[in-house]
RNA sequence: GCCCGGGUGGCGUAAUAGGUAGACGCGGCGGUCUUAAACACCGCUGUCCUUCGGGGCGUGGGGGUUCAAGUCCCUCCCCGGGCACCA
């Protein structure tokens, strides 16, 4: 019988739907694995990416299931999103209609991995049924004063038409889109982030993946200070922080940042020209051009002045664009003698430069002559008080000298000690009409409250223009009556999409609960999350803001009836609620596979220092002297083709009229036919560099896919697709399947055959208990393969009796099921088993079997390895150096030299020491 | 610049606690089968030397600790990711 893989896969995906095989049902009586994958974007075909993200999450969800866990394995959709809205545009689609459409072929994508979801949990956040709790949560936020309106200068995205939160610009571009970011000043909605950030550093009792917490914590920068107040000559005072209070008596001016408020009245007439010239520049000045390297220090004095308060004098206050407003309070006091960016703007200026640190083991500092700031340890002086304390490297109060200045700025009302952090509260007010409504009205009378009702839903006739959002012309959407039935104005923003996704572990519980965001009962057994897998690009945005919505959600009382029902079943709710996912894990990206660029034969002549062709011509054969150029096409244009000869880069202009010639294309052929090299990098449709799943699953089948990517990756790292290796996931697919439906016949057998086959198969056990426990697919697979060998090679000796080679059999199905789901089913079910494959125990080993009979014993002489003896296991110290010593090889070097000392270590190695 | 990963055959990768480097697979080479090719099957495959017993070298470079280092320490180089005038 031939192993029809499209057959198979196909009835079996179709019974497992039709008998609820992944239906997963609350049974207190069992113990929980609530497994999850980051939901996708429903962009309209499944990537190679999707099945490396998913398919092994699947394959530990099935793990985990015959571990014996009752396991909730959902999908839903991300489905809220500006490229629904591009389609609208461009193609004149309502952003629902393609965002549905593109769910219905996913999920039929999706069916093809033959994963175990339980598709009566799913969820799509572009559903009114699921953005109804996105708004009711955000309205609880409000009432719970996490969620509040306000003025900063945001993120504007010009080409998307609306606001970003900082974590979506990187390097002062959109995340998405790649395009230019401006700043601007507006009001907008933001939720208060800030006020978890210490608890967010917090990552007790949470197995999440180092690098993830490292981001994390960078990204939430916390730094402690003190805030020391400085008054202006004007009367105002601005509060500075600092996280080297104890530098104050070296701090010889002030800085604030262009933007900030006290400017204007700080200036003098007599710069007043200067610092408006100054600020203007500095508006104008985009994040890209301000976060240029090695730019020199600008700035302008103001003509004002501040008073240092720890000794009364007068220093000139600047404004400069190094100084974010942003960050802290705006302003800084400059210390540069002891600060590296202050060093360089005083020198620039020429200002005073006064040292308070004398080096460790070295004489002062002089502030004239030094050449850099000086950062390092050594011991307070021209500081008044705390002159003569030590100063460290540490931060904070481990540094004595600033615990001792933070005590005396604290006991004169000067200072006190402060926390700042680098995060900003999240921003989540967007532009844009496909995304959920802000449920909030503005009150003809000023007052800004919630919408009674809800959900507020999106009208359902936009008119795109692609320009500013709908929701902003809509009178119908926009009119409103408040809470006291006077007329209102709706919000026409929507929530940035991250909130969406910040809560569908929730939603999936129960997605069509209809009186709260989640079932109580439902989610009193399966939370909090167990497993969460994605990928490691979420780690700042997603991964921190959904950390967050859980302790927010858990302050607002949002999980009270699920603890509740807790207590009721007797589980502890307590920490239940602080974290929304115990274990994480990251896979890494697959990447476009290398491809060389055509061999070109090209003729024509120089011209102007330039190559134009008059013939091109791809052999892959040709000498390198075939035509006055051959070599491999790099690059190519419409017009020109770069190509690199033996030795050198040649630069080709083909004109239109030149004849081109690729063999395997016919008709006229051009230049743009021609296959230039292509690096590694990421797939994307347009370097046509693309593996498209479909095309590999009819060809080979889900199960030879899956189990390839698991294979032939670090999963954790991932790696350039290789179109080659895959005929070896599909040979030992099909040897499995001869393995399993062809029946073996003993031949001459023998009890020492029989008792390794089963060995190997014990011994696989444990090696696949142990990788599918860490995620290791690719050495769980090996493993496998390894048995298979030892099955192919007992079957061509015929030498192990029935007993084992069935029990080696099964035990090769039933670990391989969880990576290839569909033929270990087939395969099973044909061995006359009833009941699901994927319903059986996961096998234990019996470590009497699985202990090995003999070890080698490896002879090391001087730390070499010279022979190797087959031992018994438990061989002792004694009798292991007596064969040692009694090998022959062995015998020859010891003639070379007196043995000065045994090294041990039964049953693995013996080494001598000679000289 | 700072913080994380990482560097092992032609390639993807593997190596619980410092103890046989290269498991497993791809590719390659040789053979069987075939009129032939493909498939399948069998064998070999880090590298150099070899009297075919074996020996030298080998995990990015250099140094160190140890009876023993891919693994630990110091230092440098390279690649990937994150952050970056953060007071």
């Amino acid at each position: 019988m031939a192993y029809d893989h499209q057959k198979i896969e196909r009835e079996w995906q179709d019974r497992w739907e039709a008998n609820g095989l992944y239906r997963s049902v609350v049974d207190w009586d069992r113990p929980k694995h609530y497994a999850l994958t980051m939901l996708p974007y429903p962009s309209g075909d499944l990537h190679m990416g999707h099945w490396y993200a998913m398919t092994p999450s699947d394959a530990r969800a099935r793990f985990m299931r015959m571990k014996g866990f009752n396991v909730l394995f959902p999908m839903g959709f991300d489905a809220f999103g500006l490229p629904a809205e591009n389609a609208a545009v461009q193609r004149n689609v309502h952003p629902a209609d393609w965002t549905w459409d593109n769910i219905d072929r996913m999920r039929r994508q999706l069916r093809s991995m033959g994963a175990m979801y339980d598709w009566e949990r799913e969820a799509v956040s572009c559903d009114p049924e699921y953005y109804k709790w996105t708004e009711w949560l955000f309205r609880r936020f409000f009432e719970g004063d996490i969620a509040y309106r306000g003025e900063a200068i945001v993120n504007w995205s010009p080409t998307l038409q609306t606001v970003l939160a900082n974590e979506q610009v990187i390097d002062g571009r959109d995340e998405r889109t790649g395009q230019p970011v401006v700043q601007k000043k507006m009001e907008q909605w933001f939720f208060a982030i800030t006020k978890y950030a210490d608890e967010l550093l917090d990552f007790t009792g949470i197995d999440w993946p180092e690098p993830v917490k490292a981001m994390q914590t960078n990204w939430i920068g916390r730094s402690e200070g003190a805030e020391v107040v400085f008054a202006l000559e004007t009367g105002d005072e601005i509060p500075v922080f600092t996280t080297r209070p104890d530098t104050l008596w070296g701090a010889t001016f002030m800085v604030l940042a262009p933007e900030h408020g006290l400017v204007d009245a700080l200036t003098t007439d007599g710069q007043r020209a200067a610092v408006d010239e100054y600020r203007t520049a500095a508006a104008g000045r985009s994040e890209i051009e301000r976060m240029e390297a090695d730019r020199e220090k600008s700035g302008v004095f103001t003509g004002g002045y501040a008073v240092n308060p720890v000794n009364g004098e007068r220093i000139p206050v600047w404004i400069a664009d190094y100084v974010l407003l942003s960050y802290g309070s705006g302003a800084i006091m400059a210390v540069p003698a002891h600060d590296q960016r202050d060093f360089e703007f005083a020198r620039q200026f020429e200002l005073s430069v006064v040292p308070v640190i004398r080096p460790v083991g070295a004489d002062s500092l002089d502030g004239d002559s030094m050449l850099e700031s000086y950062v390092g340890p050594g011991s307070m002086v021209n500081s008044g008080p705390i002159d003569g304390v030590e100063t460290t490297d540490a931060k904070g109060r481990a540094n004595p000298s600033v615990a001792a200045a933070i005590d005396w700025l604290s006991e004169r009302g000067i200072g006190e000690e402060a926390v700042n952090y680098r995060m900003r509260d999240w921003l989540i007010s967007r532009q844009r009409y496909w995304g959920g409504p802000i449920p909030m009205i503005f009150r003809a009378d000023g007052v800004i409250e919630a919408a009674p009702e809800l959900p507020v839903l999106l009208p359902e006739a936009p008119a795109f223009t692609g320009g500013p959002s709908p929701l902003t012309t809509d009178e119908s959407f926009l009119e409103t009556t408040d809470s006291e039935g006077e007329p209102a104005r709706r919000e026409s923003d929507t929530m940035d999409t991250f909130m969406c996704s910040s809560w569908y572990h929730y939603r999936y519980l129960s997605p069509h609960f209809g009186t709260a965001p989640f079932d109580p009962e439902e989610a009193a057994y399966w939370l909090p999350v167990d497993t969460y897998t994605g990928g490691a690009e979420h780690a700042t945005m997603h991964l921190l803001y959904t950390r967050f919505f859980t302790k927010a959600m858990r302050d607002l009382g949002v999980f009270d009836d699920a603890a509740r029902v807790m207590v009721e079943h007797g589980r502890d709710p307590e920490g239940m609620f602080d974290e929304p996912m115990t274990q994480s894990r990251n896979q890494g990206q697959i990447l476009g596979e290398e491809r060389p660029g055509d061999r070109l034969v090209i003729a024509g002549e120089w011209l102007d220092g330039r190559f134009v062709a008059e013939s091109v011509r791809v052999d892959d054969h040709a000498a390198s002297d075939a035509g006055p150029i051959v070599g491999e096409l790099i690059r190519r244009t419409e017009r020109s083709l770069q190509v690199r000869t033996a030795d050198a880069m040649v630069t080709v202009e083909v004109p239109e009229d030149a004849e081109v010639e690729v063999p395997g294309i016919d008709g006229i052929n051009d230049v743009t036919q021609l296959r230039h090299y292509l690096e590694v990098q990421r797939m994307s449709k347009s370097k046509g560099n693309t593996v498209n799943p479909d095309e590999l699953v009819e060809r080979y089948g889900a199960d030879t896919v899956r189990l390839y990517l698991m294979f032939a990756f670090d999963w954790e790292k991932g790696g350039p697709w290789d179109s080659r290796g895959i005929s070896g996931a599909r040979r030992f697919i099909e040897d499995v399947w001869k393995i399993g439906t062809t029946a073996y016949e003993p031949g001459s057998v023998s009890d020492d055959s029989s008792l390794a086959l089963r060995r190997s198969a014990h011994q696989t056990i444990t090696k696949v208990s142990r990788d599918m426990e860490a995620f290791k697919w690719n050495t769980a697979i090996a493993a496998l393969m390894t048995l298979r060998n030892d099955l192919l090679d007992a079957r061509r000796k015929a030498s192990v009796d029935l007993d084992a080679w069935n029990e080696a059999a099964n035990i090769l199905l039933v670990l391989l099921a969880p990576i290839a789901p569909h033929i270990t089913e087939e395969v099973w079910s044909l061995r006359d088993n009833t009941e699901s494959i994927h319903l059986q125990a996961w096998p234990e080993a019996d470590p009497k079997i699985a202990a090995d009979q003999t070890v080698t014993l490896v002879v090391q002489v001087n730390g070499k390895v010279r022979d190797r003896i087959d031992v018994s296991p438990d061989i002792d110290e004694e009798t292991a150096i007596a064969a040692a010593m009694a090998s022959e090889r062995i015998q020859e070097w010891l003639t070379k030299g007196e043995v000065r000392k045994v090294i041990a270590r039964p049953p693995n190695l013996v080494n001598l020491v000679i000289s």
